[in-house]
DNA sequence: CGGAATAACTTGCGTAGGCAACTAGTTGAT
DNA sequence: ATCAACTAGTTGCCTACGCAAGTTATTCCG
């Protein structure tokens, strides 16, 4: 999918995830803490993808106003695009290498294991 | 894992896979590109890991007598006994962050699906 | 209100691993 | 028998990312 990815839309699977969980946070952004919540990078990791983003003009950091150590990440009109031109793509390449080879049924107990083992980790 | 691993057997999560699917080759020993079947990493990244595991004694490597070009890799005596020593740990971090967390038809359910999806990959 | 404890990042350093190009051995077609 | 095409593995280069230590801002006591 990384492949996928990066050749038919110029984005590595990781960012890809990181702009959509950025994504669904909105206009008024995510804190990197929570959004590594979100991945499975470590904060060290996420301060340099999240440069890395930035540096792309793909989003958009202002300093959180409400605690001063932190930032508030969101996408830029260009990280919306890229995001909305990657996904044809990605949903094309999930379902090639993934979703085509599994059941309804198993489609979903896959979704319920996985949340369950994903919460048990948060802790 | 890998954490777990790492700090109870002194043996990368990564580095425990490829142990453990040399091991199944037994006495015969494995190609490294069978081992790359196997594995998530390239035939690159293999020959760096052929080459630590070498490095610190845990596999030995022959050239294959039916193919020069190819290698023959095997675990060493100290490869088995890390091994068996890591087992312990890694089957309790297994139950600790997967197993224990699924029901018995889910784990089925899990484990049928993933091979299905691995033998699609491997095409 | 002042200082210790904590939390949100950041940075230096080191390692793993991918890609593309390379070397060397094998196979297959003429 | 030869030479092209292929296959096994290796190497140079570069990037991502983890860990541990550092910086700055916040919180929580006393």
């Amino acid at each position: 999918m990384d492949r996928d990815l990066q050749r038919q839309a110029g984005l590595a699977l990781a960012e890809h995830h990181l702009l959509a969980i950025i994504n669904e946070a909105g206009e008024q952004g995510i804190r990197p803490t929570d959004l590594a919540l979100g991945s499975t990078l470590t904060k060290s990791g996420l301060t340099r993808a999240v440069d890395r983003l930035e540096a792309l003009g793909l989003i958009a950091s202002r300093v959180c106003p409400t605690d001063g150590r932190g930032q508030l990440l969101a996408l830029t009109a260009k990280g919306r695009q890229k995001l909305r031109r990657a996904a044809p793509e990605f949903f094309r390449s999930v379902a090639q290498h993934f979703a085509d080879h599994l059941t309804e049924r198993e489609t979903e107990t896959l979704a319920s294991a996985f949340e369950r083992i994903a919460a048990a980790d948060r802790r």
